[in-house]
Order: structure tokens, then C-alpha cells, then sequence
RNA sequence: GAGCCCGUAGCUCAGUUGGAUAGAGCAACAGAUUUCUAAUCUGUAGGUCGGAGGUUCGAUUCCUCUCGGGCUCGCCA
């Protein structure tokens, strides 16, 4: 029988156990009987045989059969937590395979701002993920250290150590000044730049295993190779003067320059060959994180990956939407140009890193961020992330208070409601972190930890847990399972707050 | 005009492949500590899931249309 929708899920209300099928509802067409009926005969042959995961195995009146976990199951599960430690949650699902990150990528034009922040948080968040799933992972920031830009940035430095006024399209920042004065030798201009960057990213816990020069890719000619290699094919065309990849035969809207009339090369061309570099250095997959404003970008590069004959599937954007920054209901405009803007750097000296990050984290990079920057002060002891924080601190100070000694309980008389959510709780952590990595989406971690928190409170204030040796053994498992999520999202796990 | 993202409680947001009574935090109100950290917990109130159709046993979820907001549509980078 072909039943492709048959489905297992969690069901919300406890009620109905931990798991449940649908599978009698989509039988009863077909068989022409009741889904009830259905479902207490499939429950009676499951039942044939004997197990020890579902302690109930149940028919419901509207046709889904739920299945609850047994004690036992949940018990030892907290023994696995406590042998496994920082281990507990990670798999080995990747099995080894390459994957690459790129993220941030800011232009080396002045200080990261507020969402370059997300992009650092989110692609670390990702780049975690694959680790916990036992993939081999490299975090690569992308250097756009040729072409106009930087010749701007260049005479506007040279400009404000004159005290000259701001060249035609050049870039006014304050911080344009304070490079000038801070830096004597202009050479030196992009790694001082990059290594304020750096410093900045640090202080989120971001550190990139290579930083990737677009200078590198022109200075060894591979822009050149990756346009003949396009032309050879018959994918390009002369039109106008310039030189034009014929990226609609690839989906794109319409065919785009890689060599313009005056005989530059566009950023495009450099892209392209950048990205068949990826692919070169043998990844399994290839991730690229952009903003929002960047979106109609994707089917070019898709296109030209394909037009030279790669695995395009290896490849995917992951497009994040814009932040907005406020200070209680005005908006901060943001500007290189002008340089009135707040740094990332000032925006983690006010709020700090942990609150960053888990602020960064906590919604979908789907949804537009807006980042009140009051609110985040106001609330620094409301914010979520002390809430969970504090979860682990209230935990280390049972156990350091305790004198049982943790693991030679017996866990059998872990059997209260409050207790029971916990433990199926704390059963769920290896799946969320599959779902989370192979949907690339981290919020759900930070959803999850927070859940976990809430119910690890609700069980405090319900169950006494000094000198309860079963009880011990929870907690600590709990306190493994917070500390390893706040530890992949490189969060503090506090023993004292 | 075309493309992408979003629209869920007063505010900020979750909501898994379509499932059972749509959730949390903040704000509001009422309570809880002789006991392990009150940065906590319990309860109350708050909803036409933007709107209208459609698909089906079942739709916040999928499809079409529509309204509203954000972003993008360079021989810029």
C-alpha cells in the first residue's frame, strides 16, 4: 500500500503523549471503515510485540493513534546525558563532509556596523551547527580590497589628514579622521582596517578561519581564466563595448557585463571566479550569507556556476533581512557616507557580547530585526538570556550546595508530572539540533533553550531538590544540556549570578 | 511595473513535513519564599493568525487573488 503522508509528530497538548501518527486518518478512505477502528487495530498489533520505549500505545476517538514514552526510557536517557557530557547532542550525521561559510564580508571601508553583526552571529551560529552535526567546517570572510572603494577611501584618509573637505563621493565618517590621525603610513590602510574588524568580531567570539582577497583572485589571474572559461563555452557575447555573460540562458532576468567598455573588470567577474574557487577547494557544501539588499544577486551567480558546469546544488544562499536600528521610537540612519552611524563595536559595549549574540540569534533571519537600542539597555536585566543564564546559575549553586554524590543514584523515582516534562525535554536536544543545522536555522536553538529553562523553574519551585540524589542527576543533566546550547551559541553559561 | 521577505495578543516574536483547544516573553492585574538563588514561579485578561476565495477528513501552514510594510531591479561595490 503506497501511503506517502503517514506522519510522526510531537503532539502540542501532552495530552495526547508524546508522539503521534496520523496514520489511520488517511487509511479510512481507502479501507472504507471508521479511522477509530483502524487505529485500535493497528494499536493491538503493536502491541503484539513487547518494548520498552512507549509505556502506552493508544487509540483516540478522532482517529490518531499517540504513543507515550516510558519512565524507564527517560531515565536513562539522563544517564547518557551525564556519560556524554559535552557531547551530549552531537552527532556524527555529516560524517566528515567540507563545508564552507561565508559571511560578513564587509567592505574594508570603515567599522562594522549593526548588521554586519547579524550576519557574524548568524553565519557563526550555522558554522556551530555543522560542527555539532560532525561536519568539517571553514568560516571565510570575503575581502573586497581592490577597485574604486578602496581608491576612495584612500584619497578621502589622505583628505582628512589635509583637513581637506571630503572628496566627490568619498566617505565623511568621523572615523575617516581618526584613522588619519591614528595612522601615519597609508599602506598600511586596509590591515588596519581589517584588524579593527577583527577586533570587533572578537569580541563577538567570531574568529574566520581565512580571510578571502579579491586583490589575490585578479593578481593571479583567475578572473581571466574564469571569463575565458565562460567564453570558450559560448556563454559570452561582445555587445556595446563591453563583455556580457549570457546568464539568461542560466534563469537570470537578463545578461549581465563581466568586462566593461572602458576594459575593467566588474565585481561580478571577480565573484564568479571566487566562487569557482569554492568550488576548486572540494567543498560538499558551499554557504554564502548576504543581506537582503543583495537578494537579486543569487540567480546570476547561480547561473554562471552552472553555465561553467558545477554541481549548483553543492551551493546556497542564505539571504538574511535588513536591521533597523532605533533609539526608542527614532530611527538611526545609517550611512558611511555621512558616518553617522553606531558601530557594532559601541553597540556591544553597551548591551555586551552574550546579550548580542543571543538578541542576534533569537528570531529568524526571515523577519526584518528592529534593534531599539534603549530597549536593550532597559532591559538588560529582563533580556532573555539572563533568564536562562540564571537557570544555570540557580543549578550550579545546587550542586555545588549538595553533598550526594550524583551518579550512583537510582532514577526510578523520577516520576512526578514536572519531572517527567523535564526529562522529555531534555530528550529532545539531539533532534533540535538536526533540525536546526539542516534547516540553517539557529533561532530554534535559542527557542529551545529557553523552553528548557522555563520548565527546569516550573520543576524548582515544585520539587525539592537538595539531598534528592534521582534529583541531582536531572539537574545536572539539565545544566549539560543549557551549557552545551549556550556553549555552541558561544553564549557564558554562569556558575554565580 | 517585476522579483524576494514579512503581516499571528497592546509591544517584540515562536509556531517543526498541513493535524487535536494557536503559544512564549514584555507590558497590565491578582497571588506565591519559615526550605536548594524572587534575575524565579502560579493564575487572570488579551486573537476575524491582514482580507477574500480555493485544495481536503483537517489550513496560521499549500495554491490564486487582494491590501499593507521592507528590500532589490547599474557597464556601483
Amino acid at each position: 500500500m503506497n501511503l506517502p503522508e503517514v506522519t510522526v509528530e510531537v503532539p502540542k497538548n501532552a495530552e495526547y503523549g508524546d508522539f503521534s501518527t496520523n496514520a489511520a486518518l488517511l487509511l479510512a478512505k481507502s479501507l472504507r471503515q471508521p479511522p477509530f477502528e483502524i487505529a485500535e487495530k493497528i494499536v493491538a498489533e503493536i502491541k503484539k510485540k513487547p518494548q520498552k520505549i512507549f509505556s502506552e500505545i493508544s487509540a483516540f476517538k478522532n482517529g490518531f493513534i499517540n504513543f507515550k514514552i516510558s519512565f524507564e526510557f527517560l531515565q536513562n536517557n539522563l544517564k547518557t546525558i551525564l556519560k556524554e557530557k559535552q557531547k551530549y547532542g552531537r552527532n556524527k550525521t555529516g560524517k566528515g563532509k567540507k563545508v564552507l561559510i561565508e559571511f560578513v564580508s564587509a567592505n574594508p571601508t570603515g567599522p562594522l556596523h549593526v548588521g554586519h553583526g547579524r550576519w557574524a552571529v548568524i553565519g557563526d551560529d550555522i558554522a556551530s551547527l555543522f560542527e555539532a552535526c560532525g561536519y568539517k567546517v571553514d568560516r571565510e570572510y570575503y575581502v573586497n580590497d581592490r577597485g574604486n572603494q578602496i581608491k576612495l577611501l584612500e584619497k578621502s584618509v589622505k583628505a582628512a589628514a589635509n583637513g581637506s573637505p571630503v572628496p566627490e563621493g568619498g566617505y565623511g565618517g568621523s572615523y575617516i579622521k581618526e584613522i588619519a590621525d591614528d595612522l601615519k603610513d597609508h599602506k598600511q590602510l586596509l590591515p588596519y582596517i581589517l584588524s579593527k574588524q577583527k577586533e570587533t568580531l572578537a569580541k563577538l567570539k567570531v574568529i574566520f578561519d581565512s580571510y578571502f582577497s579579491e586583490k589575490t583572485l585578479h593578481d593571479e589571474g583567475l578572473v581571466e581564466d574564469a571569463i575565458s572559461r565562460l567564453s570558450s563555452e559560448g556563454h559570452t557575447i561582445r555587445e556595446g563595448g563591453a563583455l556580457w555573460f549570457k546568464s539568461e540562458a542560466f534563469g537570470d532576468d537578463k545578461n549581465r557585463v563581466l568586462v566593461k567598455e572602458n576594459g575593467e573588470l566588474t565585481y561580478f567577474a571577480a565573484d564568479i571566479a571566487y566562487h569557482i574557487n569554492k568550488f576548486k577547494r572540494g567543498y560538499d557544501i558551499i554557504i554564502d550569507i548576504w543581506g537582503a539588499d543583495h537578494h537579486g544577486y543569487v540567480p546570476r551567480v547561480k547561473a554562471a556556476l552552472a553555465a561553467v558546469g558545477l554541481p549548483i546544488d553543492r551551493f546556497e544562499v542564505i539571504i538574511g533581512q535588513l536591521v533597523t536600528l532605533y533609539r526608542g521610537k527614532e530611527q538611526v540612519k545609517m550611512s558611511k557616507r555621512t558616518g553617522e552611524m553606531v558601530t557594532l563595536d559601541e553597540i556591544i559595549s553597551e548591551i555586551g557580547s552574550d546579550a548580542v549574540r543571543f538578541f542576534m540569534t533569537s528570531t529568524s533571519v526571515n523577519n526584518h530585526l528592529d534593534f531599539d537600542l534603549e530597549l536593550a539597555k532597559e532591559k538588560k536585566q529582563e533580556n532573555p538570556v539572563y533568564y536562562v543564564q540564571y537557570a544555570h546559575a540557580r543549578i550550579c549553586s545546587i550542586l555545588r550546595k549538595s553533598k550526594c554524590k550524583v551518579q550512583s543514584a537510582k532514577l526510578d523515582t523520577l516520576t512526578h508530572e514536572a519531572e517527567r516534562a523535564l526529562m522529555r525535554k531534555l530528550l529532545d536536544f539531539e533532534d533540535e539540533i538536526l533540525a536546526a543545522c539542516r534547516k540553517r536555522e539557529p533561532h530554534q536553538l535559542i527557542n529551545y533553550v529557553k523552553d528548557v529553562a522555563a520548565i527546569f523553574h516550573n520543576f524548582y519551585h515544585q520539587c525539592r531538590v537538595l539531598d534528592n540524589p534521582a534529583r541531582l542527576v536531572l539537574v545536572e543533566a539539565t545544566r549539560i544540556v543549557i551549557e552545551n546550547v549556550l556553549k555552541l551559541l558561544k553564549i557564558e553559561a554562569p556558575e554565580q549570578m
